[in-house]
DNA sequence: CTCTATAATGTTATCGATAACATTATAGAG
DNA sequence: CTCTATAATGTTATCGATAACATTATAGAG
């Protein structure tokens, strides 16, 4: 090392005999040098441990190798495997994930933009639940791809990738309401302006009111994110405030759970009391007794779809598209064993 | 903008009329600025949606504000949690953490070791399921803080913050063995050479054998990580090898709450004819019926420590450690209905 | 053996900020 | 009103890599 600091490039050039920039062209692919010396240079670099200092490359070469995700929270499962398999497609092309939390917040969503933007990232992934006008100032600033993922939204910044919640949620009803329930209760999160939740509880509202049902059983509790707890807890004032409830659609799976759990304890039956449903499909619900019905998503194919997305507007893969993008992805009614047949 | 790229500092410089330090100095607490200027600036940076580059400042000031988080996965809510609070607690000095996900392997770790350096984080953690040797070189020669958490390895590289799991399974399998229980089963993960898995399964053997019991029972599934699925059909296989078995002892709660539902299902009673114990306190383990006995562990105190110790280590707290800190995180055998009285 | 196209390597300028030092403005002491 | 300490601002060098251009080495044509 020069001096006392990290091992450079130039300490490495220097044992090697070669100018930097060769030790640089050793580093990148298709680039020209001898393969005799990029070997030496590769050899001695790993000899050193040498690792390249990435800020200082991307300073010059204006490429950062980030891409940046926002999601409400990771604390749920459907948003990690959304993560993971994002991570994977972007690795593919060397790109790195800069994840950022909004905790369900527009105004935490603004500040972890800006956050964001000072790291560079070649291009932005949002977690669609609304966002402020400086959010969106800020990205148009920034010129970089900009992809809405899990809600489609009404008016996309760019890009988007996922499905309509309140046509989710609407389908679901209409299933429910075919199956001949008509005091259907929604379960959902408190303070949910914007978000995905709402939209769901929406589509409820908009199914029932199709089919001149009342959409007034409607129990809000917490704040995002929707735990197992919660679900329980809200089951209990659920039962206290509108007891001839014949059918409980719950915002999420977890929130399904815990419902259940509470109903069962106190021996409500289900289905044949009362049927429980809930959002998302996670596995909880597939081997909850009675198995959960539940709105199938595929979280994994929302990254997977999103990760392509960007190689592709990124030019990494020369299948740059011409338009904004917006794929659905489709959602799937599955009824189990909390529903009656 | 200068030209056609983003805006810089320059830009802004100009448009206030100021050389770029001084607007340096306006984004900086504590520098010596006017207020009446830092006003101006400030307000001309809003209007002008600048946002500064922290890869250059990052490279001039030599800090880079990013901590490097390595987890087996993020698909894991206890991970996610300690993600999210070791989160909060970086964001309080303003460091943000790069994410990455070793698919329970020391070699993809060390691929990732790698990749993260090159960020050049102020400090790195790891989540101990073993290292290579090249990841130990790599980090030495980095010379920033290292902290393992989650297991308390034998060997730290520096500082860690965690439990020994190896203990925690043997104070579980102690107890079960106190209750009665003496063909105890021990249902885990295959290929965890090194693993947290592993070191429990191994805490499990330790005390069938302090016990002079047979710790034979022992049913592997799927590589790590573990998921409600593999546990309902590695419930199967573990009747039809050990029938005779009175109590499964599983390497996580997943595992357990598909035991259970797998169990229930075939008519097994729980606890009267198989107890069912897991590791972790998810929520599902609480809410399941029978309520699932489990391992307690605190996923958000592993992270708020961290961060906290990382603070302290980078001085952004005037509590620098002097020595390599190893923080013991509190584990609690909790019994619920799974398990007979 | 010479010439030329191309491969291999080197040199210089640069990315956008901050650190360190230099200079100028300002406030308070006397 | 002058002097001096300090606050406020500016200038220059620098972080560690890559891009763009310049030069040198090499291989194949004739």
């Amino acid at each position: 090392m020069s001096g006392s600091g990290q091992t450079t490039m130039k300490d490495v050039a220097k044992a090697a005999g070669v100018s930097v920039m060769t030790v640089s062209r050793a580093l990148k692919k298709n680039s020209s040098i001898s393969d005799v010396k990029r070997k030496q240079i590769l050899s001695l670099i790993q000899e050193m441990n040498y690792v390249p200092d990435q800020m200082a490359g991307s300073l010059s070469s204006k490429k950062s190798g980030f891409v940046a995700a926002l999601l409400p929270s990771i604390n749920n499962l459907h948003f990690a495997q959304t993560v993971q398999s994002l991570t994977k497609q972007l690795e593919n092309s060397g790109l790195q994930l800069l994840l950022g939390y909004t905790d369900y917040s527009a105004e935490k969503e603004e500040k972890i933009v800006e956050l964001m933007l000072r790291r560079r990232p070649e291009a932005i992934v949002l977690t669609y639940d609304g966002h402020t006008q400086r959010t969106r100032d800020l990205l148009e600033n920034a010129s970089i791809p900009v992809v809405e993922i899990w809600e489609q939204p009404k008016d996309p910044i760019q890009h988007s990738v996922g499905f309509s919640n309140f046509d989710a949620a609407k389908k679901m009803t209409n299933t429910l309401i075919d199956k001949g329930y008509k005091k259907i209760a929604f379960l959902g999160e408190a303070d949910d302006f914007g978000t995905r939740g709402a939209a769901r509880r929406n589509g409820f509202i908009s199914a029932m009111e199709d089919h001149g049902l009342s959409a007034e059983r409607i129990v809000q509790f917490e704040a995002p994110p929707v735990t197992i707890g919660n679900g329980a807890i809200a089951a209990k004032s659920l039962l206290e405030k509108f007891p001839d409830v014949d059918c409980v659609f719950c915002v999420s799976d977890f929130a399904a759970f815990g419902v259940q759990s509470h109903f069962i304890k106190v021996g409500v039956n289900i289905p044949n009391d009362i049927a429980v449903v809930g959002f998302g499909d996670f596995e909880v619900s597939r081997y909850a007794l009675p198995s959960i019905s539940t709105v199938k998503v595929d979280p994994i194919l929302i990254g997977h779809q999103t990760g392509q997305l960007i190689c592709n507007i990124l030019g990494y893969t020369g299948k740059k598209p011409e338009q904004f993008q917006h794929l659905d992805i489709h959602v799937e009614i599955s009824l189990r064993e909390s529903v009656k047949d």
